[in-house]
RNA sequence: GGCCCCAUCUUCUAACGGUUAGGAAAUCGGGUUUUCAUCCCGGCAAUAGGAGUUCGAUUCUCCUUGGGGUCACCA
């Protein structure tokens, strides 16, 4: 191609716009000075819509890495797809980075010096690049419509061979000088396309952070680096060979759909001079198809969890999660966190040999709620409280409103059976909240209708009830109100006669508890009774 | 279809080539708590299949099967 030819291509790229040269770019971003060890990890979400909750584990695992080291930890936009964009999106992540305390150095709104990190306002850098990669042959113009590419495609099956842009199949590699003013003459237009150098017989070789030792073919693919559109902005290879090499990231993680195209980024980094990033790729979280069809990808459609929306709004506390999501990192987590309960998650120290996610793990909720119950039970009482007041304001007015009403009676309520060094763990995430105390609040509470059985026990019960009594006494209290109501007191009698009573004490205490409750499931009765006072047992008990 | 990744209990996983294949979650059973939980103890439960290398294979090699990914002007 000729000069001239390519002034004209550039003219268009450009618009006229003055390109920094790609020495002024990189002037502008020095090395960064880091303590040697330091990592430099990134998260890359694109703004197409809710916050996938593999974005947070990889962001949990990025930062882990990036602090643990002395080291930076940055949020990059990748918006360069104008229009898959959905408003609203980078709010969304920067709340969800925020609600799990993903605290990143460099990132939206927060420039350390090597952004700005919204892609779509690096434009200029990528083209920088872009124009380097036309200049030193790397990189052609290709005119061909999406109708001459499905049409290729379309070939390329019926003859049984590989499909992609590559080779004899580059319908623009190859066209002569004239062709290509032709085209640009008649004002089509084009996309920029990297010419790849590379052959699929031949293999090359790079070591993956998990995966280890990988020889793959190399890419023959000639990609588009530069879209069409009117903002020229680059496609996810260039932009992150770009972006990742001016801000100075040490370690690229990122999911194994990526896999197949290192090839290419390694290639693409020897076009531009450039050292091959130290990459790492693991399995994306997934999730067991209610259908039966097996392990697949947590999809944003079928399943509601994959959206941290869903998190954030159940309630899950933010360690149960961190402790849920380190353990599906590394192994051995579990037991540090059994050894180390009085630190926090954080103080774990991830190590990146151990994770060899090999495997989609299965998102586990039970698990997770296993985890986070012993979180939410090692909670300060104080910030116990908080969370619950500051969960139902959002999300359940009545209740909110009930507790407001009065915060002497509501702090022993939520204090019920938290202390000690067994502490309950019925409370697995905030909306659990609801089930759990909204029987303490009167206004709250239907009048439970009592079978004949039920209102004779309970009224044996209220007869032998001393609100002032100890726990012993009430206990015997309780005792012989089941006694005189036909209940046995002795197990083992009961097991030889089961027709002669009722049932058991536990059976008693089992219908004191649902009128008192309405559940089958509350802390010590005792206890209750004594947070609700007297004349709220009684009337709840006749 | 080509290429690539992956394969241990139901789930998450551990095991320098030598272990009664370990732990955790779930589940089941027992115990403590004269109620509910907590807590403690115990049970059930796996190396996908087939060759090969080796004294010895979950571990190394190959094949088969199965799952996943990719081959977009999406990232």
């Amino acid at each position: 191609m000729k000069d001239e030819t390519k002034q004209r291509i550039i003219a268009l790229l450009t618009e006229g716009r003055d390109i920094s040269t790609r020495a002024d770019i990189e002037s502008r971003y020095p090395k960064r000075q880091l303590a040697s060890g330091a990592e430099v990890m990134r998260v890359p979400p694109s703004p197409t819509g809710f916050v996938h909750i593999g974005t947070i584990y990889a962001g949990l695992v990025n930062e882990r890495i990036a602090h643990q080291s002395d080291g930076m930890f940055l949020l990059r936009i990748e918006d360069t797809d104008k229009k898959r964009e959905v408003e609203g999106s980078v709010n969304g992540i920067k709340e969800a980075f925020a609600h799990f305390g993903l605290d990143y150095d460099g990132g939206p709104d927060k420039d350390d010096g090597y952004g700005p990190y919204y892609q779509s306002q690096r434009g200029d850098m990528y083209l920088a690049y872009a124009l380097e990669l036309l200049h030193t042959g790397w990189a052609y113009p290709c005119f061909a419509t999406s109708d001459e590419l499905a049409e290729n495609a379309k070939k390329q099956q019926a003859a049984k061979v590989r499909p992609g842009y590559y080779g004899q199949w580059a319908l623009w590699r190859d066209k002569s000088d004239e062709e290509v003013v032709a085209a640009l003459d008649a004002g089509r237009s084009f996309v920029l396309r990297f010419r790849s150098r590379g052959s699929h017989d031949k293999r090359i070789q790079f070591d993956d952070v998990f995966k280890g030792h990988m020889e793959v073919p190399e890419n023959d693919l000639d990609v588009p680096l530069i879209k069409s559109d009117e903002w020229r902005l680059p496609t996810y290879h260039l932009a992150h060979i770009v972006d990742d090499y001016l801000m100075g990231t040490t370690k690229v993680f990122r999911s194994d759909e990526w896999l197949p195209s290192t090839a290419l980024h390694i290639e693409m980094s020897q076009a531009l001079g450039l050292q091959p990033f130290n990459y790492g790729h693991f399995a994306p979280i997934s999730i067991l198809d209610k259908n039966g069809g097996g392990k697949r990808k947590l999809s944003k459609r079928k399943d509601p969890e994959a959206d941290v929306s869903f998190w954030i709004k159940a309630g899950y506390p933010v360690s149960g999660v961190h402790a849920y999501l380190l353990g599906l990192a590394n192994s051995n987590f579990e037991d540090w966190y059994r050894a180390n309960s009085d630190k926090s998650v954080l103080d774990f120290r991830l190590s990146l040999d151990k994770l060899a996610a090999s495997r989609a793990p299965l998102l586990d909720m039970t698990k997770l709620e296993n985890y986070t119950k012993d979180v939410i039970a090692r909670l300060p009482q104080g910030a116990f409280n908080k969370e619950i007041l500051a969960w139902a304001d959002l999300h359940d007015k009545p209740l909110f409103d009930a507790m407001m009403a009065d915060p002497e009676y509501t702090n022993k309520v939520l204090a019920i059976e938290r202390d000690g060094d067994n502490p309950r763990k019925d409370v697995a995430k905030w909306s659990d909240a609801p089930e759990q105390f909204t029987y303490f609040f009167d206004p709250l509470v239907e009048p439970a209708q009592k079978n004949d059985d039920e209102k004779a026990a309970c009224s044996a019960f209220l007869e032998n009830y001393d609100h002032a009594a100890d726990k012993d006494t009430w206990f015997e209290n309780m005792k012989a109100a089941a006694e005189s109501a036909g209940y046995c007191l002795d197990r083992k009698e009961l097991k030889a006669n089961p027709d002669k009573y009722r049932g058991g004490i536990v059976d008693f205490a089992g219908i004191i508890r649902l009128a008192l409750t309405g559940k089958t499931r509350t802390p010590d009765l005792w206890s209750i009774m004594q947070i609700m006072g007297e004349d709220r047992v009684r009337a709840r008990l006749s």
